[in-house]
DNA sequence: TTGACATCATTCAGGCTATGAATCATTCTG
DNA sequence: CAGAATGATTCATAGCCTGAATGATGTCAA
């Protein structure tokens, strides 16, 4: 390890996010079991849209619908979730944050806000990596 | 999208370099195509030590030696890589870099570099990013 | 109203990645 | 030399994800 000149590949912005964000996911995951990560998304985005069908949740997550299936039964099974069919279209499932799901995802938050302060403990100026950050989420079109 | 304020989580360095991290893994797999990101991995490891055990590799790599078997198999299908059997341990196959597997590798390494470019076009500054970027992944044990 | 077609959630089969245990060859150690 | 350890490989398995098939419901045009 830690050859600067000679990596070249290692040296890109592109590379470095990928290893390090499947690094962070790692820890986050573990921090947050017995929730999946994409889980804490579901909890995040009904956060954000009180009350989604599965395929709005799907669309919006950039997953096949048929994968939230086995994660919302989890989710339902822990409480954090309710299915509610919808009256006016009786095909659809009304996904709604409970109470108790709603604890659960400000448990996440607390979980990835602790992780930060240990991520960025090395960076020189961490403001202006957030805001890097931040710009290249919104960039593609991630809720910031 | 884009509420700043309700999505706590979302707004976490930690969430956000994973989110972040796997949509640039997507991009980068098209990009390396028909090579493996892991496969890259490989290629990197080996241009900077070249002659290594599986085993090292492996363990380099953060990865089961079983996992390197198939990936190895289809590196050398395609040339980029041989294995030398070890004349001084007989059970070791040293894995060795061909010239096709450093074309290979640059090949990688520029489809990366070009990648930067438009990742980073939002960032207000780059540079500091950047920065911070090799400033965690120097943290995490990875070769920078 | 009815029939054709679209849409929603769900199930199912399959692919891909990754792991750990078992195996065989080889090497090391006492 | 016998037994333990190590290296590469194969195999069985688990997890995540997708797309096709299914059944229920909704929409629309004739």
């Amino acid at each position: 390890m830690n050859d600067v000149a000679a990596g070249a590949l290692s040296a890109t912005a592109a590379f470095q996010l990928g290893t390090v964000g499947a690094i962070t996911t790692d820890r986050y995951t573990r921090a947050i079991a017995p929730l999946k990560p994409k889980q804490a998304g579901i909890l995040l985005v009904l956060s954000l849209f009180e009350g989604m069908s599965q395929q709005d949740l799907a669309r919006k997550m950039g997953v096949a619908p048929s994968l939230l299936v086995g994660l919302l039964d989890e989710l339902q099974d822990m409480g954090a979730v309710r299915r509610e069919r919808d009256e006016h279209d009786r095909r659809r499932q009304i996904v709604v944050l409970t109470e108790a799901g709603r604890e659960l995802y400000g448990t996440c938050a607390a979980a990835a806000k602790a992780m930060d302060e240990e991520l960025l403990k090395d960076v020189a100026d961490p403001e202006a990596f957030r805001a890097g950050l931040r710009q290249i989420a919104a960039g593609m079109g991630l809720p910031v």
